[in-house]
DNA sequence: CTAGGATCATCAATT
DNA sequence: ATGATCCTAG
């Protein structure tokens, strides 16, 4: 096998360059998981051994593909180290974390259980969260955590400032918290690692002499702790390739930097730089739009992609009525492109936000077009797989108060707010954990029925512990729904069917995961223990079930879509406010419209023959009705490699287009439901510029400035609350003196 | 204590 | 529009 077929120049000098630092600044499309990928079976080949290479990469899904791709082909030598960030710092806490003064059983807090954490502390500390939103606390929290400022330094800094203190004083309060729980949020796993090897360095050198080869993909989306941590793990034997490409750093509202990769050179003195500029993917023409809408950035790295595919046919951008057309168009043309034997699995639709997905899924499911839905509730958010989990993180780890909480009374037991209440007053006064105080139903008073229920619940909880050390998750499952009858209480309690019925197929297919992940345990020789399992579940994310096989419709955001490919893209609600998002427009700071920009790169460079931009002149936006002018990224795609089409009707197509088009208006002419509009009155709004208005939310406000969109007025007006914005014949507002 | 109705605020992207 | 929280009656 030669690993240097069919491999540019640039490409292969990478696969080449495995000695010292290496940034590989690798556009969209241009081959570099192929590359990251020959360069560890090239490091194999040359006697490294697997063992001593790690490979980070941005999803599970990504490390699964990856780590195949090597197996096959090396034909089969496993032990490279391929995963994620939190995969990797959870194997290496779970072995390391008693030195922090951590129990090795600990449990991982998604954003659900954080908020839970977060509201207690509120709670204790009579903290009015009107003034400051839970989400903004653990929002700062989580950015200081990023750059991996610990409680104690962020109390230092924020001296002064009362807001700062305030948020200083929830970080403290809130980490005790945890660690009380012997738990850790997201955040904590990368900076918790971080702070093992600041504390001990023999434990730093141990994995140093392990991870002799380090590479790291999507580079562009680390944060400081991050970057520190492969800092730290790589400066021993100096051998680190990072790969990325400034252009597709859209995670910097996570705490991405892109400096880290802007700054590789510096932090990594002697660094070798090899790019990767040839697209292997798109055709000419998305490439070229592409590259249009990128090169409005005025923050980046100097690179054009080029490609020696062929031209390809043009961009088509449809103008929607509205939302429902919009959909209707999309879903239309899937369905007459795949009956000229294209299959479905060839389409991905992609929207900025998960809750634009909804019109798109009706109309398709109208028209009978299988697909899948990525992102929006996780299955592993449902109410019901988090209440069977919970279940579960309570047996693993008795200390975690939330998990523990969440169940005492699920199915309901006759445990109530009361019940709980004093349970809490007891553990806090006896300082001991939630969980001694549930065993302890004896000596505490006033707990409604003699304490009975609880002493079940307790006892319920021991028999199902036995249980939980030895066998594996399948059976500890099995048993928990057994015995506690959850899934009829599903079923009863639900009043209705549908969702329930709904709720119990959840419930089924977690226990269906369990399964299949018993199955792979005994393939790679090891034990399906609860441990495994709940770590497993912690860290999926949707997109890692993506899978090829199925002949399925992709429907995803754009953050999603990253290092994915299709045929045919629709990248749709391609307007004003919906993307960029009015956030963006109204921020103060460039950062936010450039990283929009990136975003909508890294959304068009997803396609590799046909790219379709959708817009709607009016759509239901937060229940209102919103006319949105189309796109400014569309003005900034290059006019000539575009076809526009409005409502229906083709500016510039042949009778083949006509066909299709007169399908989509047949469809709308008679739909099922029609869509309720507005009827846009004409004419100008009856105040000006200078005069009073009311309006319902805000009150009263003077008018600034009012300007024609579309058949209405946009009217601006200032409220003692701030400047809005309104559409006339919308919005009710009236002229008051 | 629980159930069910009323009221209220919220509304990006994710490991 | 939806989901979370509050309130009242059994």
């Amino acid at each position: 096998m030669n690993l240097f077929d069919n491999l540019n120049p640039m490409q292969r000098e990478a696969v080449e360059y495995t000695e010292g630092p290496l940034l590989l600044l690798a556009g969209a499309g241009s081959g570099k998981t192929r590359v990251l990928v020959n360069r560890v079976a090239n490091l194999v080949q040359k006697g490294v051994r697997p063992f001593n290479i790690l490979a980070i990469t941005f999803t599970n899904k990504a490390a699964c593909e990856m780590k195949e791709r090597i197996e096959t082909l090396l034909e089969g030598t496993g032990g490279v180290w391929v995963s994620t960030f939190h995969s990797l710092c959870v194997r290496i806490l779970r072995r390391e974390i008693s030195k922090l003064g951590y129990d090795a059983k600990f449990t991982i807090y998604d954003a659900d259980d954080s908020q839970r954490i977060m509201k207690q502390v509120y709670k204790e500390h009579n903290i009015n969260e009107k003034l400051l939103p839970v989400k903004a606390a653990l929002g700062a929290i989580s950015r200081q955590k990023d750059i991996l400022v610990t409680a104690e330094q962020f109390a230092r800094e924020a001296e002064g400032d009362y807001q700062q203190r305030q948020i200083a004083l929830l970080y403290d309060a809130y980490q005790r918290k945890l660690k009380a729980n012997n738990a850790l949020d997201f955040d904590d796993l990368i900076c918790k690692t971080v702070e093992l090897f600041d504390k001990s360095p023999e434990t730093l050198e141990r994995y140093q002499n392990r991870f002799i080869y380090i590479s790291v993909d999507e580079y562009q989306d680390t944060n400081f702790g991050q970057y520190r941590l492969v800092w730290m793990l790589s400066r021993k034997n100096n051998n680190i390739c990072v790969v990325g490409d400034d252009d597709q750093s859209i995670y910097g509202w996570r705490g991405a930097d892109i400096r880290n990769i802007l700054e590789f050179e510096r932090d990594f003195p002697g660094a070798k730089v090899i790019k990767l500029e040839q697209n292997y993917r798109s055709t000419k023409t998305i490439l070229a739009a592409a590259n249009g809408v990128i090169q409005n950035n005025v923050k980046r790295k100097d690179k054009e992609l080029w490609t020696e595919n062929t031209e390809g046919s043009l961009i088509t951008h449809y103008t929607a009525e509205t939302d429902l057309e919009e959909a209707g168009y999309v879903v239309d043309e899937i369905v007459s492109r795949a009956a000229k034997a294209e299959k479905y699995k060839d389409f991905a639709i992609l929207y900025r936000m998960n809750a634009q997905s909804r019109l798109f899924e009706d109309r398709l499911v109208r028209e009978n077009v299988p697909y899948r839905v990525f992102g929006g509730v996780r299955f592993y958010d449902r109410m019901e797989v988090k209440d069977v989990l919970a279940y579960l993180k309570a047996l693993y780890n008795p200390l975690d108060d939330i998990s523990l909480r969440r169940i005492i009374n699920v199915p309901r037991r006759g445990i109530g707010e009361e019940s709980v209440a004093r349970l809490e007053a007891y553990a806090a006064e006896m300082e001991v954990p939630f969980y001694d105080a549930v065993c302890s139903w004896d000596e505490i008073t006033g707990l409604p029925y003699n304490g009975r229920r609880v002493k079940d619940f307790s006892e319920l909880l021991k028999l199902l512990m036995e249980d939980a050390a030895t066998r594996p998750v399948t059976e500890i499952l099995d048993n928990i729904l057994k015995e506690t009858n959850y899934v009829n209480e599903l079923l009863t309690a639900e009043t209705d069917h549908d969702m329930a019925k709904e709720r119990v197929a959840n419930v089924m297919e977690l226990t269906a995961k369990a399964a299949e992940f018993k199955r792979q345990a005994e393939e790679a020789g090891e034990e399906a223990t609860l441990a495994a399992f709940l770590e497993e579940v912690a860290l999926v994310a949707d997109i890692d079930a993506y899978s090829e096989q199925q002949d399925a419709v992709a429907l995803m955001t754009m953050h999603s879509a990253k290092g994915l490919e299709f045929d045919n893209v629709f990248v749709v609600g391609f307007e004003e406010h919906m993307f960029p998002t009015s956030r963006a427009i109204f921020s103060a700071s460039p950062a936010q419209l450039e990283e929009e920009r990136r975003l909508c790169y890294v959304a068009l460079t997803r396609a590799r023959k046909r790219l379709y931009v959708t817009s709607a002149v009016t759509r239901r936006f937060y229940n209102e009705q919103v006319y949105n002018s189309p796109s400014r990224f569309l003005k900034e795609i290059p006019k000539e490699l575009m076809r526009a089409i409005k409502s229906g009707r083709p500016v510039s197509a042949g009778a083949e287009r006509k066909a299709t088009l007169s399908h989509v208006q047949d469809g709308y002419t008679k739909p099922r439901t029609p869509p309720v509009l507005p009827k846009p009155k004409t004419g100008p709004p009856d105040f000006s510029v200078g005069n009073y208005v009311n309006q319902k939310k805000y009150g009263r406000g003077k008018v600034l400035d009012i300007k024609p969109a579309g058949a209405d007025y946009e009217v601006t007006v200032e409220f003692a609350a701030g400047v809005k914005k309104f559409m006339a014949h919308l919005s009710n507002l009236e002229r008051v003196e």
